[in-house]
DNA sequence: ACATCCATGTAACGGGTTACATGATTTT
DNA sequence: AAAATCATGTAACCCGTTACATGGATGT
């Protein structure tokens, strides 16, 4: 059982769900493809944590619905009282911005230019999804109180990037400004 | 040639270094271990992106210096050319808020509260980082200003990620407060 | 005509962690 | 006496991505 099988008890906990739809409701928390899924599930269905069965859809491919079980809950109501792991970040830009002295200015703008609007659709993203949570929403104990913090903390994370990016970029133009004059 | 690679390559760039010091001095930008970086240091040798040599200490083991070549400068410099990866994250935190509600608002804040020391420790090592750094030391074409640069976003990051904890926290005990009285 | 969405699954490979192995010096 | 630091390396394993495989419905 790893973190991201944990996850994904911890979404069927809330709605029963085929593997695909899984895939598509965890994205937001832990960025992981099907061919990753697919297997958890049935590890998990073999460890009796969960249950499932097939629904016949006319239009579209025939689905698998998973459903956590009684044992399956209790797992995940243990799992609550471990220690939680640091976060890691992989941020491929962190190693070229320690490598823009090789480069001349213009390549870093554009470097920084295309961040930029990474960081502004992200902003826009998680303003978005706040926008679809209702006001009942955002008191403790509904459903959507989990949702509406972790959108809170994403769209405060992409303001600070978006700012800090327009940081670096006015420091960048200033730079070549001064030398290009 | 994998990211890390050319995250070592930038590092050697700047300064000769020994596999062990380089585990020590890519762990601010990447997290990796010494037993993934010392097979790419010397899959680089083998293909002539860097050269080496040891160095007999008395008191310390001896090391193996890896420097970067004419080739692997001119390697390191066609990669600042190329599409930048997406930053990737995995939070464990996040897949826990979710799972919340299972739990009682003790524990809840249990979890913040240990977290919150996470994101007060991270803001004083950046702090601790960027009082290190010269004036002269903040203006672009100087050795350190992506240092300079980084450790501000670092910064930036987990004041963010603080003022969100804090915030969370505040929300957990205002619901604990009105259900025990 | 081509791409995307829905839906499931497996195989091969590369990325990354943990553990094994060694051993002197220094700190707690 | 035990643990951490410095220093290198390999082996086994798990995590995660890319690619292969299939196929109807819908959108551009």
């Amino acid at each position: 059982m790893n973190t991201l099988s944990y996850g994904l008890l911890g979404l069927l906990a809330r709605k029963e769900s085929s593997g695909y739809d899984l895939m598509l409701r965890i994205q937001p928390f832990w960025q992981a493809k099907h061919s990753q899924i697919y297997p958890l599930l049935s590890r998990m269905e073999e460890k009796q944590f969960l249950s499932s069965h097939w629904i016949q859809q006319s239009d579209k491919p025939d689905k698998k619905i998973y459903a956590i079980t009684e044992k399956g809950l209790q797992k995940l109501r243990e799992w609550m009282y471990q220690p939680i792991a640091p976060a890691v970040t992989k941020d491929e830009l962190a190693l070229r911005t320690f490598c823009l002295w090789l480069t001349e200015t213009g390549i870093a703008i554009d470097i920084y230019e295309d961040r930029r609007i990474v960081y502004l659709e992200k902003k826009r993203y998680f303003e978005q999804i706040l926008s679809d949570i209702p006001e009942d929403g955002r008191i403790f104990g509904s459903q959507a109180f989990s949702k509406y913090i972790l959108a809170t903390k994403g769209l405060m994370m992409a303001e600070t990037e978006l700012k800090w990016c327009d940081w670096v970029l006015d420091l960048l133009k200033q730079h070549q400004r001064a030398t290009t004059s």
